[in-house]
RNA sequence: ACAGCAGGCCGCCUUAUCGUCCCGAACUUGCUUCGGGAAGGAAAGUCCGGACACCAUAGGGAAGCAUAGCGGCUAACGGCCGUCGUCCCGAACUCGUUUCGGGAUAGGACAAGUGCAACAGAAAGAAUGUACAGGUAAUGCUGUAGUGAAAUCAGGUAAACUCUAUGCGGUGAAAUGCCACGUAAACCUGUGCUCGAGGGUACCCGCCCGAUGCAGGAGGGUAGGCAGAUUGAGCGUGCGGGCAACCGUACGCCUAGAUAAAUGAUAAGGUACCGAACUAGCUUCGGUAACAGAACCCGGCUUAUAGGCCUGCUUUUUUU
RNA sequence: CGGGAUGUAGCGCAGCCUGGUAGCGUACACGUCUGGGGGGCGUGGGGUCGCAAGUUCAAAUCUUGUCAUCCCGA
């Protein structure tokens, strides 16, 4: 990417987005925005998760069960089936009634769960070519720590990427 | 001031970052940018009542269900308000089943029929009798004692069947209307076509629909979108009427609309409460943040609810 | 969202319709038969009848409300 696009790029993203902000290593020099790769590239990575993404077919989820295979790390455990024809990758979220009686614990643990996806889902986009649908189930019977999900939900999906990964070689 | 009871109201706040859904506008038509909006008093339980939709504009019979002093409110109600009776509690005095205050109340009919009443008791509804006293021509004829919740009296009991009065047609947004997609107006068996199968959400009658039909079997297809659906018995304030529930009127306001189901996540600070510590301060440290999530929409009822505020009544203490 | 059923001893059930004594099986305790175990026989303990209010002289039973659990339809 040229440096000017870059630029106008950061500028988009970090002064006009939240002015409230100040980065005045950045004000100095734009060059230096190197080194905070590791800042930029979130900056960069489509954090967003609309309706598009859900996974809503009723179908398609009872196929999942059937021939998906799983993963788990607890609390959560993963049903995933690779997909031909689809644009993205879809992904749904589940917690059983059983576990949790009350309606807004249920709804609670699915935000957690839903946004931990959306904050790292660009894990998978390092997989070209090949597209997911996903559910992720809550197994535990307390409600848990957001930093335990997102932990879960990193490993999950690194291990989906690797072995993705190893079988296209 | 503290405590108790009754009723009513509120029910965490601020900032930052990254997101979700809906509406509007703009253009470079990107699911981009900008602007606006996004859970509750119970959204819950689904216990009543409506609105709305369709089925014969909905008929007759029988059955069933619900309600039950009287009057009012309401679109309607099994709700609410007022009031009378009955029962319970407290206080006062003129001690009366008076007066005042508070609470509860499914509160029509046993002068139509049927049923029921353990134990005790002579006897519990066509069954008669013990002791004492009274009375008679004579007799349980009368009273008291005794049993029991109730003992001869138009007996009690209807949250016993039942009767009376009043109300209720049925089915519920999975209603209903439209569009799109897809086999298949396919196959097998039975039955029927005006002398009529079957259907119209229990039953009978009546009425209507009805032939490429109806019932069963095996095996398939689809399971998407739009309307219904968010402006309404709407909310707020003032004035007027009414004991009150509530009604009238003027002005102002627009306030969720999802559908594998949005309204959030994370961080920091504050606030409230609880606990501990001592330096006893409205310090420090730690913990907690009630019950709970719209699913067609309203009016009630019921249940859950940390903490806080207001009003009224009562008791006790202190001061003037 | 709509419809239906059940809560009685540790466990599984009857009794409720038609109101007056709470019972059966199993488990538990003790005794007995046996050298011991198992098993048989006998005796005994154990119950806020899910909770609350009402009707009644009297409620597991009738009525109303409420809580919990389970099942069915889509």
């Amino acid at each position: 990417m040229p440096r000017e696009e870059w630029q106008t790029l950061i500028r988009k993203t970090i002064f006009t987005k939240n002015n409230n902000l100040y980065f005045p290593f950045f004000q100095r020099d734009l060059a230096s925005a190197k080194f905070c790769g590791v800042f930029l590239y979130i900056y960069t990575v489509n954090q967003k998760f609309p309706k598009k993404e859900k996974l809503k077919s009723a179908k398609t989820i009872e196929n999942l069960f059937l021939e998906g295979k799983t993963h788990s790390k607890f609390p959560v455990k993963l049903f995933f089936l690779q997909k031909e024809n689809i644009e993205t990758n879809l992904a749904a979220f589940a917690v059983p009634k059983r576990n949790f009686k009350s309606a807004v614990d249920r709804n609670r643990v699915k935000r957690q769960l839903r946004e931990a996806y959306r904050l790292n889902k660009h894990i998978l986009e390092e997989i070209r070519g090949k597209k997911f649908v996903m559910l992720f189930l809550f197994m535990g019977k307390v409600k848990p720590h957001y930093i335990q999900l997102e932990e879960a939900m990193v490993k999950l999906l690194k291990k989906l990427r690797d072995e993705m990964s190893q079988d296209k070689d």
